[in-house]
DNA sequence: AGCACGCCGACT
DNA sequence: GTCGGCGTGCTC
């Protein structure tokens, strides 16, 4: 007999509050169970997240949920984490579920995963003779057949077996069909034997707990050996029957990283980036969920995976700016990492060269196991870095004369060389010598690159692209001058400099297609001497083992950035770079070009390395009161009137010192413009907020929101919140 | 977010 | 007389 039950639904838009559904069902429906319902006249999938006892409208009013699922498609552990940064994030809880998701299953499409049912021999039929049963001569093929291993059902009508020969031997017990979840059992699951680790890494292996929560931050410098540790932690994991999530940076996952753990284990990997199509998301999903793939490895939103059976979280580059999702729900997979693993009761391993200083805090706190890898292997040595004084200097399209005699020196060598800009196109900004126009977009307050391949101007905020103009667009000169250098322009210098010497470019243009990728990257391993020209690309995951020179033509940018997280960030680049360079038996030499070679953070950094400038920035951050030493959120507002979104940011912040006064413990800035004010002919302000007490602002947040949404202004603004934003302009 | 309802300008 | 502009209000 069916039943009316009461469901509370988390639609897909973004209200931050679930509605109230009727199921007609025999069985009571389960939290994480997808409905098909009509939502003000659209049909809409969504997810049951409570059964309430009583309705918060009249039941008159309650409308039909369809159930779409026989089971909860989120487990209950999903359901709550899903919650949990619905409310830590103060994100619309049916937005955060429709993330949680593969795009497949958002919409009504059935879950579940290809059924592959396949043949093979039992016992008694793999102990027969060859050539019985006697008499059946049909039947004693078809177990010659099988002999050779499971077959589909499909292959062996194929093969020319009619089902009744099949049904013949079934019956007499002698064959027997398999689920494919069950062959995916392993006994052994290495397929190559572990490395043997150092002193220091077996340390690592060895805090690594075989369950319940812990985190540990793994800083190791490059060429320590952190993958391997992470192997043999995921090894003990399988060997237990459990699964292991490993989180990359979005361009860190490289065929070569895949390629190291399915060499290194015979269990089903699956995978979770942009790059793998819709379909294939929604089957590792969902074979993960199942506990058929053993190890999953994805990119931030892979944090979302169900876990059938969850032994560790590896989170490697945990500083990775990746890990943050910049638009809509802005969650950061690192933390949820972390709340998972607490959850899970599970270890966690964040690992990095060049570690967040949050973490870095949480682990001086003793939040988290600090565990160091400072070995590299015989032969290896750290990079050399020094500063190059460009104060005065002539440049040429971006390189002193020092940088460019550094180059020479190691394509003389047989080495290669690599530069580092941090700028796409040809050059920044196109100029007129005669009256001064510059190549402005016109919907932002940013100025075009200009681009050469194919040639045209690009506005890299809005991706508007115009044709170049023959002339000043002004004052009619014939002639405009490109400013400044991008890699572009770099990469011609460099092939007009050295013209007996390949010059590969690496940046986004340049490497569109992973055809392109794996062309450049081949010539790179190749050995020949070559340069090799690019963006932040080239700090990410690949190893360079001929580059022996770096040069990187522009370390000020951090020094003085609005941004607090600048010098962090910078230090991080140009130790993430430096790591490229001067590996087997090369001393690497990198050069940072800049005008202010005696600031004490330079100084620090080529003097004693990544970790003690760390630990000054974050006794830095203590004094300003900056992240990790409070809480911080982001209130931004956007329109095309700007006069909109700066009274709605006033109104906010007159709204939150109602709630909470402002203290030294609790504090406000702005509203400020944002430091591009008009992007995509929008214009941006931004209200900052910062607590000593994480607490008090998480108990202020959806108080203070819940006004927000009473604000006129609120629907006529773009409005978002930032908690713990990593872009602070 | 959508999508409907609602009240003012240029069209068959 | 209507088609449609996008302002505001609601969604079980």
């Amino acid at each position: 007999m069916d039943q009316h039950y009461l469901v509370a639904v988390a639609v897909p838009c973004p209200l931050r509050r679930s509605f109230h559904y009727k199921v007609e069902s025999t069985e009571p429906p389960q939290p994480g169970q997808r409905v098909r319902v009509e939502f003000r006249h659209q049909q809409l999938t969504g997810v049951i997240t409570d059964l309430p006892k009583t309705a918060d409208v009249a039941h008159d009013k309650l409308k039909p949920a369809e159930l779409l699922d026989t089971e909860p498609l989120l487990d209950a552990a999903l359901l709550h984490l899903c919650q949990w940064a619905a409310n830590y994030y103060q994100h619309p809880i049916g937005e955060v579920l429709a993330a949680a998701m593969p795009t497949n299953l958002r919409g009504d499409s059935q879950a579940g995963l290809p059924t592959e049912t396949r043949w093979q021999l039992t016992i008694e039929g793999l102990g027969l003779p060859e050539g019985a049963p006697k008499g059946a001569r049909k039947q004693a093929d078809l177990l010659t057949f099988l002999r050779a291993g499971s077959r589909r059902a499909e292959d062996i009508s194929a093969a020319g077996f009619s089902k009744s020969v099949l049904n013949g031997l079934h019956d007499k017990g002698l064959v027997e069909s398999v689920d494919i979840a069950e062959r995916q059992t392993f006994d052994a699951p290495l397929g190559e034997p572990p490395l043997t680790l150092n002193s220091e890494q077996t340390a690592a292996l060895n805090a690594v707990p075989a369950t319940g929560f812990w985190v540990g931050l793994l800083e190791g410098v490059t060429g320590s050996g952190k993958t391997e540790v992470y192997l043999q932690a995921i090894e003990k994991q399988l060997a237990a029957g459990r699964q292991a999530l490993v989180l990359v940076p979005e361009i860190g996952l490289t065929p070569q990283t895949v390629q190291r753990f399915a060499n290194r284990f015979k269990v089903p990997v699956g995978m979770l980036h942009s790059g793998v199509a819709d379909g294939g998301r929604s089957e590792t999903w969902q074979r993960a969920r199942a506990g058929l793939d053993r190890i999953i490895i994805g990119t931030r939103s892979a944090i979302f995976t169900p876990l059938k059976h969850p032994g560790i979280i590896i989170v490697d580059e945990e500083h990775d700016g990746s890990y943050k999702q910049q638009e809509g729900f802005r969650y950061s997979a690192r933390d949820l990492a972390v709340y998972r693993a607490h959850q899970l009761h599970i270890p966690l391993l964040l690992g990095s060269a060049t570690p967040s200083l949050e973490s870095l805090n949480n682990a001086i706190a003793g939040r988290y196991q600090h565990l160091h890898l400072t070995q590299r292997p015989a032969g290896r040595q750290a990079a050399n870095l020094s500063t190059l004084d460009i104060r005065a200097k002539q440049l040429r399209d971006g390189l002193a004369e020092a940088s460019i005699q550094a180059l020479r020196g190691a394509l003389q060598r047989g080495e290669q060389a690599m530069v580092f800009i941090n700028r796409r196109g040809f050059a920044p900004v196109l100029m007129c010598h005669f009256c001064g126009w510059q190549s402005k977009c016109p919907r932002c307050d940013a100025r075009m690159t200009l681009h050469r391949q194919p040639r045209h101007l690009h506005c890299h905020h809005c991706d508007l692209q115009r044709r170049v103009p023959s002339q000043c667009p002004d004052c009619k000169a014939p002639e405009l001058t490109p400013m400044g250098a991008g890699t572009e322009r770099t990469e011609e210098f460099l092939s007009r400099q050295f013209p007996d010497y390949p010059v590969i470019r690496i940046d986004r243009d340049a490497t569109r297609s992973q055809r392109q990728f794996t062309e450049a990257l081949n010539e790179i391993h190749s050995g020949r001497p070559c340069l090799l020209v690019g963006t932040q690309m080239l700090a990410k995951g690949h190893h360079f083992p001929r580059v022996s020179t770096v040069i990187i033509v522009d370390a000020d940018g951090g020094l003085f950035s609005a941004d607090f997280r600048g010098t962090e960030r910078m230090a991080q680049l140009i130790t993430q770079v430096a790591g490229r360079a001067g590996r087997e038996q090369l001393r690497g030499q990198v050069l940072l070009q800049t005008h202010n070679g005696d600031h004490p953070y330079l100084q620090t950094l080529i003097q004693q390395g990544y970790a003690p400038l760390a630990r000054l920035l974050l006794s830095e951050r203590q004094l300003t009161g900056l992240p990790p030493n409070s809480s911080m959120t982001l209130l931004r507002a956007e329109s095309k009137r700007p006069e909109n979104a700066l009274q709605f940011l006033q109104q906010a912040r007159q709204l939150a010192e109602q709630l909470m006064p402002p203290s030294p413990q609790f504090r406000y800035l702005g509203p400020l413009p944002a430091a591009m004010e008009k992007r995509q002919d929008r214009f941006r302000f931004l209200l900052q907020l910062q607590a000593d007490r994480r607490p008090a602002m998480q108990q202020f947040l959806p108080r203070w929101i819940a006004e927000l949404e009473q604000l006129a202004l609120a629907k006529r603004v773009r409005w978002s919140l930032d908690v713990d934003p990593q872009e602070t302009q």
